[in-house]
DNA sequence: ACCCATGTTCTTTG
DNA sequence: TCAAAGAACATGGG
């Protein structure tokens, strides 16, 4: 789930949550998520009150009240939850704080333990840090331009590469290619600035409207794509509707690797590049 | 039992 | 230096 909607839902839900109270504990109930020493985050986080939050891309900050970050990147299947006492805590759990006011706890929890727990001095020095560009939600559409015209590339890599932009994750740049009418085996030096543009209202469009209904994909519009995937399973049992195009009632949508991910097009509204 | 998976990072190969 | 492919990570779910 975790790419910038998700993260941006689970950002909202901590700031509820959280902010202004002081973390009391921490439970590490399995330290392979953390990217650093459990004493070390211990001493930095207990005691500390959350004044913010933030986000970069798919990274989730909490500001403490020492100016620090405690950073959260929930990996492949990384989430975030609540509870009031251990044994109702979320199955697969894997750290947790303890805040002082509500008597919860706010659990991160990721079955298969891809997520890491940071700590960084600013969110300038962590983007530095881990080479991210700007958040997807920000990058101007010259910019984008400027960055993918230099390289020749297939566009679907592209846009997943963190430091060129932050927080596209593969069915949303799947998502972005459709609305936009793009192959995502178009070279990043092929677009047209008018496609560019195009890109770039798309990902406005895309990350927006997955952001508005909390990313919940069942609720998206019946014009996005991500209805095609196969582990959505909203369309009517026993039926195969929504292998279609949503602009092309006829026309069977493609699945095929790119970059080693599963890629999803409509061949109508995305046609290959010549040669 | 086998295959697939929303992310990141490293290695290998050209 | 760049680009592409593959693997590794750890595990659940279909």
């Amino acid at each position: 789930m975790p790419e910038l909607p998700e993260v941006e839902t689970y950002r909202r839900f901590i700031n509820e949550v959280a902010v202004g109270q002081t973390i009391t504990g921490l439970e590490v109930r399995d330290a392979h998520v953390l990217a650093v020493p459990e004493d070390e985050l211990r001493v930095a986080v207990v005691g500390r009150t959350i004044t913010g939050t933030g986000r970069l891309g798919k990274n989730c900050f909490l500001e403490l009240d020492n100016g620090r970050l405690l950073v959260l990147h929930f990996g492949m299947t990384g989430d975030i939850g609540a509870f009031r006492d251990a044994p109702d805590a979320p199955r697969f759990t894997r750290v947790a704080w303890q805040l002082s006011d509500s008597g919860l706890n706010l659990a991160f929890i990721d079955p298969r333990k891809f997520g890491r727990i940071r700590l960084a001095e600013s969110a300038e020095a962590y983007q530095k840090a881990k080479k991210l560009g700007p958040d997807a939600l920000q990058i101007t559409a010259a910019e984008l331009h400027q960055k993918l015209s230099r390289r020749r590339v297939f566009v679907k890599p592209l846009l997943l590469d963190q430091s060129l932009t932050a927080g596209l994750g593969n069915w949303i740049v799947d998502e972005v290619l459709f609305q936009a009418k793009i192959h995502p085996e178009r070279l990043g030096n092929s677009l047209s600035l008018t496609e560019t543009n195009a890109l770039h209202a798309a990902i406005q469009l895309v990350l927006k409207t997955a952001i508005r209904h909390e990313a919940n994909y069942r609720n998206f519009p019946a014009s996005f794509l991500i209805h095609a995937r196969e582990w959505d399973d909203s369309a009517t049992p026993g039926t195969d509707a929504h292998t279609f195009c949503p602009r092309h009632p006829k026309v069977k949508i493609e699945k095929f690797y790119v970059g080693g991910r599963a890629t999803y097009i409509c061949p109508r509204c995305q046609p290959a590049p010549a040669g």
